[in-house]
DNA sequence: ATGCTGTTGTTATGATCCTACAAACGCGCT
DNA sequence: AGCGCGTTTGTAGGATCATAACAACAGCAT
């Protein structure tokens, strides 16, 4: 057993297939097609359990069962089963969240609590982001030392808004990061006035409107944390606070 | 509990949750925000187990942690849950296939097999009709009396075809199938000669050049299976049976 | 301070379920 | 009988579910 290929059963495991499945399906790829001691032999699943293996994977779509004796068995091709994967993922998903849309509370006055979010994970952060920026009225100002964390996404989510005519400031050190917001149309981008030589863990700050705030640090092994709020007391007095320092501007 | 939520906690479930992580997922989204006390609450999972559970949805990324006291947590908006979810679907499915293609046998010779497949269910089916039609490239027919099993992927790759030169006949004693293909630029559409009048079982029959067929017929409750073959003498064996005949032509 | 009460967050402990893995069995064939 | 095929059964291990116990702490009356 490879590095890749446990990798690769693992893989299939997240997408909801037990490790004898996603050996199967795979040992089948290899082979083409064949019996159940023709897979037995190209992996270590013992051919007694590939019978009922088999059965849930067509059951799923994966592999087609010849009838004849003995049984032989044949994947289906790559694309249809990513398609029929995909497919599935995306019932389930519609599924699930239909429930959850139809009993969601109408968050309505929730917007103004007094609460400030941790988000940990680049992603996260980058999503939320994203998130903040599309809700913009007014203005954003967005500020990186890091070009890695100035993703398409949020480029996009700028773009969008800056056709709303929203104004938008892009202010970094980093020459790359300004060319790359600056181009955008409606778009200014600035370098910070001052420049703090010791700087090696601020990440991004984001500031929309003069309500929403988002502050995010990169921590020894390049993981990411963020601090946000928005519509809050908080939120606004931060906002003046770093707006009354020259650090951007 | 309600018949709905326990369908979208399953549903969950093959997304990759524990029952756990839905129920405090959906509840969450109920609420807004709130404590371990207050999702313990509007669900019956156990106070104690909140703390652990929401630390693992905090890494799938579906909520954020409020460090405060007591802890609050608060769930990502459906927009995001749903994207962040399926970012990692298409991650692992990459991953997962990457593997395979690299170690998927060429396949060559295989395709002049003499093997009879059989697949089960109505999108398994649907996918398989499909991709023979996608390969055809002299002639394609294709019959059904029911329109259910006229899928829109089906004209697509039918009118993809037809763009290739290839020559499309439609056969059906449905006026609706008829019109459905028959109006797709290049597809000529026919009345069968004859009329069988105890035929509630056959499904559909489709011929590709002169060596893939695929018949299928439904069950008493609905359900289609297929047999279908491609390259070999039995395809063409079976064609040359059926199109001797007078019931498609 | 002291003691009482209720809450919070952590941890431990069975019960239960599913998968992984192994072995045996019935069957048809030669 | 001997052999391969397909089915069935049994067991060990792990993850999840469910409950309970625990220390730490805040509020509040004595």
């Amino acid at each position: 057993m490879t590095r890749d290929e446990s990798a690769a059963i693992d893989a299939f495991e997240r997408l909801g297939l037990t490790s004898y499945e996603a050996k199967v399906f795979i040992a089948l790829q290899q082979v083409g097609s064949g019996t159940a001691r023709d897979v037995a032999r190209t992996t270590d699943v013992p051919r007694s359990q590939v019978y009922s293996v088999a059965e849930s994977l067509e059951e799923r779509g994966l592999l087609a069962v010849q009838q004849a004796s003995p049984i032989r068995y044949r994947p289906v091709s790559i694309e249809e089963a990513q398609t029929t994967l995909r497919n599935r993922f995306e019932r389930e998903q519609e599924r699930a969240f239909d429930y959850v849309e139809q009993v969601k509370r109408d968050s309505v006055e929730e917007e103004t609590q007094e609460d400030i979010w941790t988000v940990r994970g680049r992603e996260r952060v980058d999503d939320r982001v994203v998130d903040l920026v599309s809700n913009a009225d007014d203005r954003i100002l967005f500020g990186t030392r890091l070009p890695d964390l100035v993703t398409p996404a949020l480029g996009e989510a700028l773009e969008n808004r800056a056709a709303e005519g929203v104004a938008i400031t892009v202010v970094s050190r980093d020459e790359g990061v300004r060319d790359k917001l600056g181009s955008l149309e409606g778009v200014t981008a600035k370098r910070p006035p001052t420049h703090r030589e010791g700087d090696k863990r601020s990440g991004r700050i984001l500031i929309v409107d003069d309500d929403g705030i988002l502050l995010s640090v990169v921590d020894d092994s390049g993981g990411e944390t963020a601090i946000w709020s928005a519509g809050s007391l908080f939120a606004s007095v931060l906002i003046q606070l770093i707006e009354a320092s020259d650090e951007i501007r």
